[in-house]
DNA sequence: GCCGTTTTCGGCCCGACTGTTTTCAGTCG
C-alpha cells in the first residue's frame, strides 16, 4: 500500500510539472516511475533498506532520492516547493475531458482561478473564449467535459462496462458490410475499472457504421466523427469510441486499439530495432517504405519475433521478456473452474435456499459447491448462530440427495473476524465444517499493524482453510484496509491458507497485483462468485480475468482441482 | 528524468480529430 502513495506522489509531481510547461520527457518519467512503483510486488521500502532503489525500471538518481527523502522524513521538499508554484488544486482539472495542462495553464495564468467551481463560472461568463488559442466552441466543450465529470465521476466498474459494451457490438455487427466488430482497450485487457469503451471494426464502408454508432441508445453528444474514428458520450457520461479499419489490417488495428499504452511502446521499440514501424495501419520497413499488412494479431507479433500475447497481459509487466523467451504462462480459463467455495443463502443474506443454490450450480456446470453463510457476528448479514449449524448440515445433506452425486455440497462458513482478531465461532466447531472462509467487513479503517494483525491471527488459526476478499475494498467508495501485504502474503504460505479473488465487480480482491505476488511466493488462490443469488455466478468471468492478468496458471487456482484433490486439501493443509 | 547489442549524450511511438488557425497546437489514446 505504501507503493501506491508513493506512485500517487509522483503522478503529483507529474501533473504538476506538466501543467507549468516542464518539456514532456521529464513528465512521462515520473509517470513511469509512479507506474512501476505502483505494480511491484514487493513494498518499495524493502529496496531502500537494502539500498537497491535504483534497480526498480524508470528510477535513476533523482527519484531514488526523492524516494529516500520521503521515507526518512515523511515529507518531500521538491513537491512543496512545487506546490508553491503550481496551485494543487489545477490537478482536478485535467479530468476535464477536453481540458489538458496546456490550456490549464493558460487559463490560470491568465485569470488568475484555480478551483473547479470558479473554472465552471469562468466558462459560464464567457470569459475562456478570448484567451489566447481559445474559442467559442473551445468554451462549450469544456463546460461539456464539467458536467459529464459530474455526472460520472471517473472510471466505471467492468462489470458494468461489459455487458454494454456487448449490446453496441452486437447493434456494429448487424450493420451492412460489417466483417468484425471486437472490443479493445481496457475492456478487452479487462482492467477492473474502466476509463471508456473501445470498439474496433472492420468493414470497407466506415461511413455507415459511423453512423450507426453516433446513432446509438442513449447516446446523448457525439465528441467526433471522422473517417476512421468516432467518440459520443451517453446520458449518464459514459464514452465510447470506435474505429474502424479494412479487414486486411485489421491485426495491427486490433493490436494498437488494445494496449496498453505502455505495452505498445515496447512493442514499437522492438519493431524499430528491427527495422519496422509499427502503427495501427500497418508495420512499415523503414528501408524502402514497404508496408506489411497484419490481417491478425498473431502476425503483428510474429512479425516482431514474438507469439501472440493474451490481451490481460499486455500492460508491461514483463510479458513481451516473457513472450520472447518462450515463458508466457497458460493462463487460466473459465471452463477450467469445477467449484465455487463461496455462497450464500437464505440462512444468512443469500435470496435462494440451499436447494434452490444447489440446483443453479449445477446448471452452471459446477461439480463442487460450498454452502458458506455468514456468522452470527455480522449482525447486518443474519449469520449463523453456533447452534444452529446441525440444523444447515440436515438441510445440506437432504439438498445433497436431491441433486444427485454430480455435484458436491460442502457445509462451510464465512467467519468474522471479529475487532480484536479472534473469530466468531469456537475451534470446535471450525473443526467440523469442511470448509472455513474468514473475512474482514468491519473495523477495516485500523490502524495498519492493528488490521493486519487481526488477518494474521486468522490465518494462523489451524481450521481456516481462506481468507476471502482480502482488502475489503468496495469500488468505488471503500479504498480497503491498509495491509501489510507483505506479512500476509508470507503468513498465508507458511499457513497454506487460501486467499481469494472474490469475483464480484465491486469487490475484485485480491486485485491483480496482489494475485500475482500471492502466487509467486507459492500461496494458493481461490476464485469465487461470492452468490446471494443466481446471477450472481455471472461474475466468475470477472475474477477469472483478474487471475490472467495476475499471470494465473490453472493448478495455482484451488477451484479448477478435481473435487477428490480439493477434499484432500482441505483436510490435509490444517494439519500439514 | 531515465537509459544504453550501433549511444554516458541524445534520444525518448505514432497518428486521428478538433478548433483556432493560415500551417499548427492541444488533446486523446
Amino acid at each position: 500500500m505504501e507503493n501506491r502513495q508513493l506512485a500517487a506522489i509522483f503522478r503529483r509531481i507529474a501533473d504538476l510539472l506538466e501543467i507549468q510547461g516542464e518539456v514532456i520527457y521529464k513528465v512521462l518519467a515520473y509517470r513511469k516511475a509512479a507506474d512501476s512503483l505502483e505494480t511491484l510486488p514487493v513494498e518499495a521500502r524493502r529496496y531502500w533498506q537494502e539500498g537497491r532503489l535504483r534497480e526498480i525500471p524508470g528510477i535513476g538518481q533523482a527519484i531514488e532520492e526523492k524516494i529516500d527523502e520521503i521515507l526518512r522524513t515523511g515529507r518531500l521538499g521538491f513537491l512543496e516547493r512545487l506546490e508553491s508554484e503550481v496551485p494543487p488544486t489545477l490537478i482536478e482539472w485535467l479530468r476535464v475531458p477536453g481540458l489538458g495542462p496546456k490550456r490549464a495553464g493558460t487559463i490560470w495564468r491568465n485569470l488568475g482561478i484555480t478551483t473547479l467551481e470558479e473554472l465552471e463560472k469562468a466558462a459560464r461568463e464567457g470569459r475562456l473564449r478570448n484567451l489566447p488559442g481559445f474559442g467559442e466552441k473551445t468554451e462549450a466543450n469544456i463546460l461539456a467535459g464539467l458536467e459529464a465529470l459530474q455526472r460520472n465521476r471517473g472510471r466505471i466498474p467492468l462489470g458494468q462496462a461489459l455487458p454494454l459494451a456487448e449490446r453496441i457490438l452486437q447493434v456494429l455487427r448487424a450493420v451492412p458490410g460489417v466483417e468484425r466488430a471486437e472490443m479493445a482497450g481496457s475492456l478487452r485487457r479487462m482492467r477492473s475499472t474502466i476509463g471508456d469503451l473501445d470498439l474496433l471494426v472492420a468493414s470497407r464502408q466506415p461511413q455507415p457504421v459511423m453512423e450507426a454508432f453516433v446513432r446509438l441508445e442513449g447516446v446523448q453528444r457525439v465528441l467526433a466523427q471522422g473517417e476512421t474514428k468516432s467518440s459520443v458520450e451517453f446520458f449518464d457520461g459514459v464514452r465510447a469510441q470506435l474505429w474502424v479499419h479494412p479487414r486486411e489490417r485489421f491485426g495491427t488495428a486490433w493490436q494498437y486499439a488494445t494496449g496498453s499504452k505502455d505495452h505498445n511502446v515496447r512493442l514499437r521499440e522492438r519493431a524499430l530495432a528491427r527495422g519496422l514501424s509499427l502503427s495501427e495501419h500497418a508495420l512499415t520497413r523503414l528501408e524502402d517504405g514497404q508496408e506489411i499488412l497484419c490481417a491478425e494479431e498473431e502476425e503483428v507479433y510474429a512479425a516482431l519475433g514474438l507469439p501472440w500475447i493474451p490481451p490481460e497481459l499486455r500492460e508491461d509487466r514483463g510479458e513481451i521478456e516473457a513472450a520472447a523467451s518462450g515463458r508466457l504462462p497458460k493462463l487460466i480459463e473459465i471452463a477450467e473452474i469445477q467449484a465455487n467455495l463461496h455462497a450464500h443463502t437464505t440462512w444468512s443474506d443469500g435470496r435462494l435456499s440451499v436447494l434452490e443454490l444447489a440446483r443453479a450450480a449445477q446448471r452452471r456446470g459446477l461439480k463442487v459447491l460450498a454452502i458458506t453463510d455468514h456468522s452470527a457476528g455480522l449482525g447486518v448479514a443474519g449469520g449463523l448462530r453456533p447452534e444452529q449449524h446441525q440444523e444447515l448440515r440436515r438441510e445440506i445433506e437432504a439438498a445433497q440427495r436431491a441433486v444427485g452425486d454430480s455435484l458436491l455440497l460442502l457445509h462451510g462458513a464465512e467467519v468474522e473476524i471479529r475487532a480484536d482478531g479472534t473469530l466468531d465461532y469456537p475451534d470446535e466447531l471450525l473443526a467440523e465444517l469442511d470448509v472455513v472462509i474468514a473475512s474482514l467487513h468491519s473495523g477495516l479503517n485500523q490502524p495498519r499493524e492493528r488490521v493486519t494483525e487481526r488477518l494474521l491471527m486468522a490465518i494462523r488459526n489451524p481450521h481456516v482453510d481462506m481468507i476471502a476478499h482480502p482488502t475489503g475494498r468496495l469500488f468505488p467508495d471503500r479504498p480497503g484496509a491498509d495491509l501489510d501485504m507483505e506479512a500476509v502474503l508470507q503468513a498465508a504460505a507458511e499457513h497454506h491458507v487460501a486467499l481469494e479473488i472474490n469475483a464480484h465487480p465491486s469487490r475484485l480482491d485480491l486485485d491483480d497485483v496482489y494475485a500475482r505476488a500471492a502466487a509467486e511466493r507459492g500461496v494458493l488462490l481461490s476464485i469465487n462468485t461470492d452468490a446471494h443469488r443466481e446471477e450472481d455466478f455471472d461474475t466468475l468471468r470477472y475474477g477469472v480475468a483478474v487471475a490472467r492478468r495476475a499471470w494465473l496458471t490453472a493448478s495455482q487456482v484451488i477451484n479448477t482441482w478435481p473435487p477428490q484433490r480439493l477434499l484432500a486439501w482441505l483436510k490435509e493443509h490444517r494439519h500439514p
